[in-house]
RNA sequence: GGGCGUGUAGCAUAGCUGGAUAAUGCGUCGGCCUCCUAAGCCGAAGAUCGCGGGUUCAAAUCCUGCCGCGCCCGCCA
């Protein structure tokens, strides 16, 4: 807890040196208290226990004497060799109510911090639609992107369009020489495309990419094939328009529907780049030429060339390729350039990557370094599988993404329907599209991203505790409890504005309040530790500890009680719907008035 | 074989810049709707934190060895 540090260090340093303690450690020392019961933030005394040559508990009791309280220590007690200070309530009421804790603002535009970031993620080949495997990249990197924006970053998300290269290639020219009927004979063995998604490119055309696909690893048909597709490859790498545009027509209708599922999930991005821009304004000829004279710099026999990064510490296999025998450039050597545009246009450069690119990742890295660029930062997350195993479209082991939005929204449907049958269709829908969507988000950023993690359907559709129908729900009610209060002709806004007086105010503060009051106190505190490691399932966790702080308080603290308004517990509750709200818009989570 | 990651109650996870009684959800058992939305709340049972060694006043957390699982080790993207 942050607020109150500020007012702890520097009478605990005056009592630390006035027993003799120098060690300057000590700051690092103290900490948020694991026992809430003890206080909020703890110095453990152990260490000073043999400069000393006292016990610890001795020390802290000590200590705890020695201290002068102030506005906002509460109380300060030694127990078990810990010195532990707990937050004055009606300080910590005060500090939170008059707006000295920031609430920040998910949606933000500007930089508060001066910290300009770029972040890319998702970046999928536009071949086909999202599974939840390729989602767990977009929603992580979404959230990220949120997270900053909340803490108060200027955010651009980036997405890093493959518009060349074989994989574009295979599909331009499927769609080029394969029929309707020829891909349905190709594929006969195969499902065929469910007819909810008959209308989204990416579902069907990503068949023509399969279909040829399954031709090219047909010995008699491949020859010819490869051969037309290695031209357009070729074609595409030396910036041909006409066939740089014949790719663009392929895919463009593929990513449109794949942006369309992502928007569903509440993802967008501020700019989409595209690969063939560094081959086309020569940045690659640049770097590659840049490369060459490198000293660390090799040349194969077929005139390929690399960098022998075993030079600068790499391990394993240490040559890097930047350059094929023909003299065209490789994906690294185009994702160099990319990254060498993106250190132009920012600050700070974030990457989410699956972990299977963490090699790559590295070498573009150390390649970066080399050339005295900083290495960007990067996020790298684990596979998500199914329990029948590794998540593969080829093997038809997959979920779509587009299969669980409308499966979370039409059992969420179920239960509103059930619950409140005085809801309009229109209104069910809306809770329901709601509901799926955080609670598909949910599911993924609660755990950690290098925790590989299986998919399971009751997991995800499940929206009790734990889930982030739950967290939307404590707003709901703290929602309801305002307009309930307004309904009957209090002034909520008045009230929510007032100073109260704490001086004359007499009243306990229950357990369930305070609580709630330090959770919103440490939501700044664990929203910049989840950013800074760039980890988002700390934030997951701290707003579902601010949900159910809420229920606690909600189920002690009688806001509206036999027709008379309690005006401190209604500013907290108010406060904590801005907390959760903001906290829900940083997941991702939609905020609902009522479900 | 080498590199990187991971292993925590029946299941799924949190905690890993070392610090108190290892936290949460599902499941199990028992309670709470004349009371602001029960998608909720309260209580109970359930853990040799993969195994061994080391560092330390203190190890789930750091180091090391082993074992299991995942990913990578293309002049593919």
């Amino acid at each position: 807890m942050n607020i109150l540090r500020e007012h702890v260090e520097p009478v605990l340093g005056n009592a630390l040196e006035s027993i003799g303690i120098q060690n300057p450690n000590w700051k690092s020392m103290l900490a948020q208290s694991r026992e809430h019961s003890q206080g909020d933030l703890s110095l453990p005394c152990f260490p000073f226990a043999k400069q000393l040559g006292k016990n610890p508990n001795e020390i802290a009791h000590e200590l705890s004497e020695l201290i002068v309280k102030n506005e906002a220590i509460g109380e300060i007690n030694a127990n078990g060799g810990y010195l532990n200070f707990k937050a004055e309530a009606k300080w910590l009421s005060m500090q939170l109510l008059s707006g000295k804790v920031r609430i920040g603002d998910a949606f933000g535009k500007k930089s508060d911090t001066g910290r300009q970031i770029l972040i890319e993620h998702t970046s999928a080949n536009p071949n086909g639609p999202f599974h939840v495997g390729r989602a767990r990249n977009a929603i992580l990197g979404d959230t990220l992107v949120r997270l900053h924006r909340l803490l108060g970053n200027e955010v651009r998300a980036e997405y890093y369009v493959d518009d060349m290269g074989k994989q574009v290639g295979v599909l331009a020219w499927a769609l080029d020489n394969l029929s309707d009927d020829d891909v349905d004979s190709i594929l006969e063995d195969k499902d065929s495309v469910s007819t909810k998604w008959a209308d989204k490119a990416d579902h069907t055309r990503v068949r023509w990419y399969q279909a040829a696909q399954k031709l090219r690893s047909d010995e008699s048909e491949s020859q010819t094939m490869e051969k037309e597709i290695g031209e357009l490859v070729h074609a595409s790498e030396h910036g041909d328009e006409s066939v740089l545009e014949q790719f663009h027509n392929s895919f463009q209708p593929v990513l449109d529907g794949m942006l369309e599922t992502l928007g569903r999930l509440g993802i967008e991005f501020n700019q989409f780049t595209n690969e063939s821009m560094f081959v086309t304004n020569g940045d690659v000829a640049k770097l590659t030429k840049t490369l060459s004279e490198l000293e660390i710099h090799g040349v194969a026999d077929n005139g390929a060339e690399y960098l022998d990064l075993g030079a600068r510490g790499l391990k394993g296999k240490t040559e890097f390729f930047f350059k094929r025998g023909d003299g065209s450039s490789l994906y690294a050597t185009r994702d160099i350039a990319y990254h060498i545009w993106k250190w132009s246009q920012c600050d700070e450069l974030i990457n989410i990557l699956g972990e299977d690119h963490k090699l790559q990742s590295k070498q573009v890295g150390m390649t970066l370094q080399e050339l005295g660029h900083k290495v960007p930062e990067v996020l790298f997350y684990s596979f998500i599988k199914l329990p029948e195993g590794k998540m593969s479209t080829r093997k038809g082991n997959v979920v779509f993404m587009d299969d669980l939005l409308e499966e979370a929204r039409e059992h969420a449907s179920t239960i509103v329907r059930e619950l409140r049958t005085e809801y309009s269709e229109k209104e069910v829908f809306h809770i329901a599209e709601s509901v799926g969507r955080s609670a598909i988000r949910f599911n993924i950023i609660k755990v950690s991203p290098d925790k590989g993690f299986t998919f399971r359907w009751e997991e995800a559709l499940a929206f009790e505790a734990g889930s982030a129908p739950f967290i939307m729900y404590s707003l709901t009610r703290a929602l309801s409890i305002a307009k309930k209060c307004s309904d009957n002709g209090v002034d909520v806004d008045e009230i929510s504005n007032k100073i109260l007086d704490f001086a004359s105010m007499n009243m306990e503060f229950p357990d369930s309040l305070i609580n709630l009051l330090r959770c919103m106190a440490i939501q700044n505190d664990v929203l910049e530790r989840s950013v800074n490691q760039c980890r988002p399932n700390l934030f997951a966790n701290q707003v579902l500890n601010l949900a159910t702080s809420f229920n606690g308080f909600y189920r002690d603290c009688k806001i509206f009680y036999e027709g008379q308004v309690n005006e401190l517990y209604l500013q907290v509750s108010q406060l904590a719907s801005k907390f959760l709200k903001t906290g829900m818009e940083g997941l991702g989570i939609t905020p609902l008035e009522r479900m």
